[in-house]
DNA sequence: AATGTTTTGCAACCCCGTTGCATTTGGTTA
DNA sequence: TAACCAAATGCAACGGGGTTGCAAAACATT
């Protein structure tokens, strides 16, 4: 319990129900949450519109990233320390386990990668397929 | 002239309208076209569900490969000679431009990465997002 | 406790992609 | 060329995922 409060409070989001219990799951989780997994874990808790809501209120905040996958659904992690609202510092790769579907953010620091004259980059998103340590025995 | 049906024969593909057409639009373009581009593109000649069927058929025969985007939606962009039915070799990284929203096949391949102990890679997607070199003057 | 503001739940809606089935088309053979 | 069978198409219907407007409820502040 101490922390997921003043999280809210340093962001100046007013605290309720959903958001704590929210930010709890990620808070609690390794990997990487969708929309459907929170809608899941919390059963009729709340409305799906809402977590659509929180979820995009954490995301302008800074305190949660979108990790785009190769099969075309959004996931969602905690960001790193650094990103504030409006700003995101997420230049990490992230890892989609075939097998279990599990989504990791790496520490692994996205590479330089090679532009022809006149491109310039503004983002650069790494996703790596494969096995996940448990998944590989 | 000397191309469209030959490709489909190749593929093993039947020669119908549809196929000759779609496939042209590829030709054509330079950038990777999504599923409503075609749309628009071919008015009211083909059935949405015809045209969903041709892209997954294309990229099963390995025709053309699919690109993800940051934003979410699935484009589509023909592939290198190497790759056949059931196996692509398009580990080449993509472009997105955030002004006119082209989308780019980029001669760079994609870097190594390094990842966890235990963890394995099958497939690396890398998306550049910025601005091309037709948008940055 | 009373107030004004923010958040929530609900209903309705739209967009995208899929599926089943009858009809049409294309390829093959007689 | 005509007939046949297999494959592709069009149409309608369905479902998931996400958004919007608005009234009711919850929150922060006094
Ligand atoms: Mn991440
Ligand atoms: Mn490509
Ligand atoms: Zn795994
Ligand atoms: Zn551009």
């Amino acid at each position: 319990m101490a922390g997921i409060s003043d999280i809210l409070k340093r962001n100046q989001l007013s605290i309720t129900d959903s958001r704590k219990k929210i930010l709890d799951y990620f808070l609690q989780s390794d990997g990487a949450l969708a929309h459907a997994d929170i809608e899941k874990m919390s059963g009729d808790k709340f409305d799906r519109v809402t977590i659509y809501r929180t979820l995009q209120t954490f995301v302008e905040k800074g305190i949660i990233h979108t990790i785009p996958t190769s099969d075309n659904s959004v996931k969602y992690a905690l960001c790193k320390d650094e990103c504030v609202a409006g700003h995101h510092h997420d230049d990490h790769i992230h890892f989609l386990c075939d097998d279990c579907g599990t989504t990791y953010c790496l520490e692994s620091n996205v590479p330089p990668v090679q532009l022809p004259i006149g491109f310039s980059a503004s983002r650069t998103d790494v996703v790596v397929s494969g096995k996940c340590g448990k998944c590989s025995n």
